[in-house]
DNA sequence: GTCCCATACCTAGACAATCTAGGTATGGAT
DNA sequence: ATCCATACCTAGATTGTCTAGGTATGGGAC
């Protein structure tokens, strides 16, 4: 894949960043960017499927925000995105777990 | 995706695995298993042609090997397959502390 | 002795996640 | 008046991995 390869863990980026409060895509964007050590650059066309699929599946909310600087969907996490977010982010843990187990007999 | 899900890092696993000594095919997907804890548990569909794929392009060398216990295609890292390891490696590394970075700011 | 299962290998095609590459619109700076 | 940054969007391509088939061998059960 490209650049970032955020390698099957997109959903759990987006609803971690939501986490630490509600955003705009374009802000995840830079959030993720910030918190990952500038090591994750994210795609919008990445970025704004994954976030209306999470809509879809009511893990977020949106409401437009029609403030000065023109039109912005502002993103929610919501109960159900809670529960989503921990369990994606227990699957990450153990995903990476597996992996250092194989890494680690290797070295 | 399917059950095991390893998330792009499917090479990056096989030749870790290659790095503890020669196997065949499906002697690593038991070795797989076995040093994630049981976590990942490959299929046959994935991984044969991923060592295709990696004996093409120089990382691992196969010959066969005829015993008693029938045919099979015995792998080995080569060089170019350890430079490979190491920067798969590393690669893996910063992405699994850029995952840290985002989902550690959540908590 | 033949049936079945575990081992061992293989491939084509399907599927899903993400990226590429376009596009639109607004507001502020030059 | 033009350009750039912000902000959003989508279709289609690409890619990695899985599903679902297939072949072949050897050993144990019956």
């Amino acid at each position: 894949m490209g650049r970032s390869a955020v390698n099957g863990q997109l959903d759990l980026l987006l609803l971690a960043s939501l986490g630490a409060g509600e955003a705009h895509g374009y802000a995840l964007i830079a959030r993720i960017h910030e918190r990952s050590g500038a090591r994750l650059e994210l795609q919008e066309g990445s970025v704004y499927p994954a976030l209306h699929k999470l809509e879809a599946t009511g893990c977020v909310a949106s409401r437009w925000a029609d403030d000065d600087a023109g039109r912005r969907r502002v993103y929610t996490l919501t109960r159900a995105g809670e529960t989503e977010l921990a369990r994606r982010a227990e699957e990450w843990n153990g995903f990476a777990a597996a992996v250092r187990g194989v890494l680690g007999a290797a070295s």
